[in-house]
DNA sequence: TTGTAAATAAGAATCATTGCCAATTATGTT
DNA sequence: AACATAATTGGCAATGATTCTTATTTACAA
């Protein structure tokens, strides 16, 4: 169930958003075991974490390369596949090279909407 | 006190590992003060945080665009200037123009230390 | 000196995440 | 089916970084 909640969801829902909705459907469904299998789908590649400056942590199940660009008025999260996002040139990298297993890219700014004045409410 | 402990330190610490540090001159000194400093530097733009998947918040004095690279086997955070780092082309984002206001570029690897296999103690 | 505003210390409160363990459920074997 | 064993789960306590609160101290100005 948990990941048919994350499968296309674009909204980058925390631990908490997630067992929220799931306690809907299981209402005996604990932290631990919401904790656990976002882990364990964290380990076998189908979700990324994204952590935004020590806030919760949420879950992207969209784990094709992109950035995030972070909205500071309204605090949404929005994916950016291009023409932003720089690609892995790992080799590039000489000190380091054939060991980079994941990019993470956050651009803050302020949003589209919020620029025109017409964001919604600012998510926690 | 706290600018010239972060001032050229690229160990990249947390509140707590500076709070440490103060505690050694000005025994008195709580985590208020030095999470209320931390803010403040951040705000006038001497400091950024960076904050790796839920672990605590680090303070980087150099705030000039970098990315950061994460070895995932001793923890540590390694400043990468060149080549790899994606300079913002802010106009290049057709739906967001002109508002990034910084970006942060985390890649995760494993650092040459490790890879020779002579990495030091794993970091906290 | 005296009044007022700002900064600080101390510790409590918060809250996301992790750890622990007993209870439940699933799986495999005769 | 009955049993043994392993894996998962639920409930809740523990952790720990960060924030909040409030009284006290310090800085500054008239």
């Amino acid at each position: 169930m948990i990941l048919d909640i994350l499968e296309g969801n674009t909204t980058h829902p925390s631990a908490n958003d997630i067992h929220k909705t799931v306690v809907t459907k299981y209402p005996t469904t604990s932290f631990s075991t919401v904790y656990n299998t976002l882990e364990m789908l964290t380990n076998v590649g189908e979700l990324d974490k994204i952590c935004i400056l020590g806030n919760v942590i949420k879950y992207e199940p969209n784990t094709d390369p992109h950035a995030h660009l972070l909205c500071k008025k309204c605090n949404r999260i929005i994916d950016i596949f291009e023409p932003y996002y720089a690609k892995p040139s790992i080799r590039k990298i000489k000190q380091f090279p054939h060991t980079i297993e994941k990019v993470q890219e956050f651009l803050y700014c302020t949003c589209a909407s919020c620029l025109k004045g017409r964001q919604g409410k600012k998510l926690a």
